[in-house]
DNA sequence: ATGGCATTTAAAAAATGA
């Protein structure tokens, strides 16, 4: 089974993309991030269409999360939402279970500019999620959590990490918490199958970044120790990155044995 | 240190992203 995690940034303005992407690569199930755009917008007939069902939890302007999975496929939303603030109106976290795997699709605050209030958000944010972490991770059935985490995890995962220095994305108190997400025993898919190579998933729109090869790796797979042992392969579409009115995202894709 | 670009909302310019 092959699961990819795509941030969109702006699904209707991506949609060509989006559709030309899943049509070349057949991902079984896509997690997207970045939707920008309420419920009711969310063009679900244009994916239905070329094979895909989907679940997704929008919001106007902002955020958004959705769950893709090719028909024959059991998609069932579980959740919606992390426990912990019943004043957070964010849509940033949708679950649910594809045949006997569980996925967890997420986006992540930037929390730009730190410190300040929205770094105070991304950092809390990361707390509920380490407390849901704690349940899933212990899970008998596989689980992955997987999406746009908005955390630049070590030097390797930056071009010219001295850049990053005093960014939400590289802050010592972003990464001190996702590492304490993955001590509870995930395992970081990309980086268990490429351990020393430079990979990155995201590249700006400013100063020909993608021309230059000058991105992050921000977007990742985080699979419990059941589903762990499952991981075959895994990599980077970086070549969508250079389509036209494309994200400043790449999909990423994990290939599980089932 | 700053700004470069792209999107949404909504009707010009602000907010957001990373």
């Amino acid at each position: 089974m092959k699961i990819a995690t795509y941030n969109v940034n702006g699904i209707n303005a991506r949609l060509p993309v989006l559709l030309r992407w899943l049509a070349e690569q057949a991902p079984d199930v896509a997690c997207l991030q970045e939707l920008k755009a309420m419920d009711d917008k969310f063009p679900v007939l244009a994916i239905n269409q070329i094979g895909y069902k989907a679940i997704w939890h929008g919001q106007k302007a902002w955020n958004g999360v959705a769950i893709l999975a090719k028909e024959g496929f059991d998609l069932e939303e579980v959740g919606r939402g992390l426990d912990g603030d019943p004043d957070d109106a964010q849509s940033r976290y949708l679950e649910a279970r594809v045949n006997d795997i569980l996925v967890c699709c997420l986006y992540l605050p930037n929390g730009n500019p730190a410190p300040g209030p929205k770094f105070d958000y991304k950092l809390a944010w990361m707390e509920r999620l380490i407390e849901k972490g704690k349940q899933l991770v212990k899970l008998d059935k596989p689980v992955v959590v997987l999406g746009d985490y908005n955390v630049i995890p070590t030097n390797l995962d930056a071009y010219k990490p001295e850049r990053w220095v005093g960014d939400a994305l590289f802050f010592p108190e972003t990464k001190e918490a996702y590492m304490r997400l993955l001590d509870q025993g995930w395992t970081d898919a990309i980086r268990k199958l490429y351990p020393d190579e430079t990979i990155f998933t995201f590249w700006d729109y400013f100063r020909n970044a993608y021309a230059r090869n000058a991105g992050i790796r921000i977007d990742h797979f985080l699979l419990n120790p059941t589903l762990a042992p499952s991981l075959v392969a895994g990599g980077v579409h970086s070549h969508v990155r250079g389509w036209e009115k494309t994200s400043d995202h790449a999909p990423v894709w994990i290939e599980i044995r089932t």
